[in-house]
DNA sequence: GCCAACGTTGGC
DNA sequence: GCCAACGTTGGC
């Protein structure tokens, strides 16, 4: 079992879009990163650990505790001209992006990036780290932990 | 809107 | 294969 920081703009999809749709499960649509691509396709499992986080938004930190619920399949909207989404390069036959099913468990209260950073065991923790860019990161177990910690439970 | 950081593209 | 230009991410 592993675990993963999921980020994801609330905008297009909150902890609570992901809560009102059937069985609490989204398509994590969109990723067109290929070590994130990777980290699905070669890593992720079901029943893997994710964190839902909020970013690009007024108030981006950890807003949910999830779980992995598929795995890693092709992303629709890579063929879908109208999806702002689209890769005209991908094709059906041979498919260059994928999603997972994420189940969201629970919403927590929102564990804001000035608390994450407060916190000396998270320091390494790579979503915190400057720079960082990937849309789903790998979680160690001691950061998990931590962090289920301060979402009380 | 700014800007640092980093990935991708494409000419050579 | 190098690397400059460009695009995107994402916090602020």
């Amino acid at each position: 079992m592993s675990y993963w920081l999921m980020k994801s703009e609330p905008d297009e999809c909150s902890v609570d879009d992901a809560l009102a749709a059937p069985r609490a499960t989204v398509p994590w649509t969109g990723v067109r990163n290929y070590q994130v691509r990777n980290f699905m396709r070669d890593a992720m499992r079901v029943g893997d650990g994710v964190l839902f986080y909020h970013s690009s938004c007024a108030e981006p930190g950890i807003a949910g505790i999830a779980r992995v619920a598929s795995a890693a399949r092709p992303d629709p909207t890579q063929f879908d001209p109208r999806s702002p989404y689209h890769d005209p390069a991908a094709k059906p036959q041979a498919p260059r992006w994928l999603l997972v099913d994420v189940q969201v468990l629970r919403k927590v209260p929102l564990i804001t990036l000035p608390v994450l950073r407060a916190n000396p065991e998270l320091a390494d923790l790579l979503v915190l780290r400057k720079g960082n860019r990937l849309s789903i990161t790998p979680v160690e177990p001691r950061h998990w932990d931590a962090i289920l910690k301060m979402a009380g439970g």
